[in-house]
DNA sequence: AACTATACATAATG
DNA sequence: CATTATGTATAGTT
């Protein structure tokens, strides 16, 4: 990518996270479609941001209806799976909403305020 | 991408089309891992090729579950059980939590600002 | 958000 | 399937 190769693990600097949350994600979704066009495949994209904002994008129909397909394709009717203990997650991200707002707090004022910035 | 542009419409040619799929598909899924890595972002990918086939990607959990929270998102929650208190203190925290980091990032109203002092 | 330098993805080949 | 020439995606910068 850009310049300097990029390490996999989660970005810390949450500004810069989410710049770059808005571009891959477009980048993808771009692909996605691509992929969907030339190759006539039919695909589904769910995005859940790290704040719990939906972005997705179904190439054929809606994606309900890519979802039965699946759930077809995969075999009968989704049985209900048991929630994962909610307080836990409750917990956990608690820890990082808190650790993001320190960050937040010392990181120095050096980027841009988009202050329009449709992600 | 490689040699020569690529018209964005479906590849006539079979083999052609076949290969490409292969690797394009490749390409998304390591595209979305990506994305969910480096921005702590829940993804699933559902792909079917033109001949019925099934590829698919969830970053986190099981697509089964990623389905379900997608259905809640869109759909809202059908029946709500009744939330235990703690789990209801730990939502409030959250919510306030979340209020502040997005303060924080949309906060200083500015235009260009390179400088660490305020401007 | 616009721009630019680079890393990366990948179409065409071997 | 490996290589390579090119077009894209995108990290860092302003």
């Amino acid at each position: 990518m850009g310049r300097g190769r990029v390490q996999m693990k989660r970005i810390e600097n949450p500004v810069h996270r989410q710049v770059t949350f808005c571009k891959r994600r477009a980048g993808l979704l771009k692909k996605a479609k691509e992929l969907s066009v030339l190759c006539d495949a039919e695909i589904g994209v769910v995005i859940f941001s790290a704040h719990g904002k939906l972005y997705e994008l179904a190439t054929k129909g809606t994606m309900q209806e890519l979802i039965e397909r699946y759930g077809k394709y995969t075999g009968g009717p989704p049985a209900d799976e048991p929630m994962v203990e909610p307080m836990q997650d409750a917990k956990k991200e608690i820890e990082m909403l808190k650790q993001e707002i320190e960050i937040l707090q010392k990181g120095p004022r050096w980027t841009l305020c988009f202050k329009k910035s449709k992600c």
